[in-house]
DNA sequence: TACCTAATTAGATATCCATCAAGTCAATGA
DNA sequence: TCATTGACTTGATGGATATCTAATTAGGTA
C-alpha cells in the first residue's frame, strides 16, 4: 500500500460534508456539524495552538512547547487545547511527563474544501 | 482586460494572512485578523445563509429567499446576516424594495486556503 | 396622504464562553 | 516517601452573543 494514494480521511460524522458550500446550500444538519468546528477556530489564541502544532517540526508538539509567547495562563491554554482535541482538530498523546499535539489534517482539509471557491463557480 | 487573469483579491487588512497555518505559525496579528471570519461561520444558521447566498443563482440571493427554511424570526436573520456583512463574508445592496445579498468569494478562498494542507506538508 | 410589505434597529434576557486562582493528577527523581 | 515539575480540572466571574418582541425605516401603490 503506497501512502500517497489514499486520500484524506473524513472525520466521523462528517461523511457527506466534504463539499463546498458554494456549490449547493448546505442543510440544516450539515451546517450543525460543521459549525463547531469553525467556532473552534473562532479564537485567536485556538488559531495559533493549532497553528503551532501543524507546523512544527514533526507534525507534533509537546505543550511546554505552547505555552510560551502567549499572554494567558497555562489553564487557559490547556481550556483551548481541550476544545480542539474535542472537535476533532487536534489529538494528544502522553510520553512520560509530558503530552504531545498533533494536528488533524484530515479535518483541516475537509473544512478548507467545504470554504473552496471551485474555477467557475456562479460566473 | 481579460477578467479570468486576475487573482482573488485580498480582503483588506488580510493581505499577510492567506497562507496554509500549517506552513508556519500563525503570528498573533494574523490570528487575531482571522479569527473572527471563524467565528462568523461558527454559526449554523450563518453557515446554512452564507450557503444560500454563495450556492444561489447568480451569486446572490434576496433576504426574502432567505428567511424561509430556518426555526428563527426574521431579526433574527438579520442579525446573523449583518454579522456576515460585517465581517467581510458577504455584501448587500437594496434594490427597489429588497435587498440582496452576495458572498465575497475572495474572502471564502483566503479562509481555505489559511486551512489548507498543502502536499507533503509535515511527511 | 394613507397603507402595505420588506428589512432592519432597539432593547431586554437567558445562555454561553474566555479567563483566572486554587486545587488535583501524573511522572520523575532525590 | 517526599518533593518537583508538567498538565489538567474545578469553580467562579465578567463579558459576549443568540434570540425574541416591539418599534422603525424604506419603498411601492392606491
Amino acid at each position: 500500500m503506497s501512502k500517497q494514494l489514499v486520500g484524506p480521511l473524513t472525520p466521523v460524522g462528517m461523511d457527506d460534508c466534504r463539499v463546498p458550500l458554494v456549490n449547493e446550500p448546505l442543510n440544516a444538519g450539515q451546517a450543525e456539524r460543521l459549525a463547531p468546528s469553525f467556532k473552534a477556530l473562532g479564537d485567536p489564541i485556538r488559531l495559533r495552538l493549532l497553528s503551532l502544532i501543524a507546523s512544527h517540526q514533526g507534525g507534533e508538539a509537546c505543550v511546554c512547547d505552547l505555552t510560551d509567547g502567549f499572554d494567558v495562563s497555562a489553564p487557559t491554554i490547556s481550556h483551548h487545547l481541550k476544545v480542539l482535541r474535542e472537535i476533532g482538530l487536534v489529538t494528544s498523546e502522553r510520553r512520560g511527563t509530558w503530552v504531545y499535539y498533533r494536528a488533524e489534517q484530515s479535518a483541516l482539509d475537509l473544512l478548507s474544501t467545504v470554504l473552496s471557491v471551485p474555477q467557475g463557480v456562479n460566473v
